[in-house]
DNA sequence: ATGTTGACCGACT
DNA sequence: GAGTCGGCCAACA
């Protein structure tokens, strides 16, 4: 496991988020060890693998962090409402609500 | 080897 | 609430 490398390790966190249920870069990061919220963004940015529900991935701040010229702008919201999970007035997401919890 | 960058975070103004 | 700054550390030129 701690042979392969970084990314591997954070997809593999991303893929143990539940449906309907999202994680912040930090909790990714914490999870996969050895790793800081920086490098789940970077690993994200390189991702193409569509195994990976990279669309419950969101910052800190309840927020979608993504550049909007990227056409996966509007889809990650779009995946998000389509498992359930209601956005505020804002755009925002109420992690404490919708949060990933280790369970 | 050195320097820049980044789907971030937290603290501060 | 929004804007700025430093820290973090792998990936890349």
């Amino acid at each position: 496991m701690s042979a392969a490398p970084l990314y591997r390790r954070i997809y593999d966190v991303v893929r143990r988020i539940p449906r309907g249920r999202v994680a912040t870069y930090g909790q990714v990061a914490a999870y996969a060890g050895r790793c800081t919220p920086r490098q789940a963004g970077y690993a994200m940015a390189a991702l193409r693998d569509d195994d990976v529900p990279w669309h419950r991935v969101i910052n800190s701040r309840g927020r979608i962090s993504f550049p909007e010229n990227s056409r996966g702008a509007g889809q990650q919201r779009l995946l998000l409402e389509e498992e359930g999970v209601v956005f505020g007035h804002d755009g925002r997401i109420d992690l404490k609500k919708y949060g990933w919890q280790e369970t």
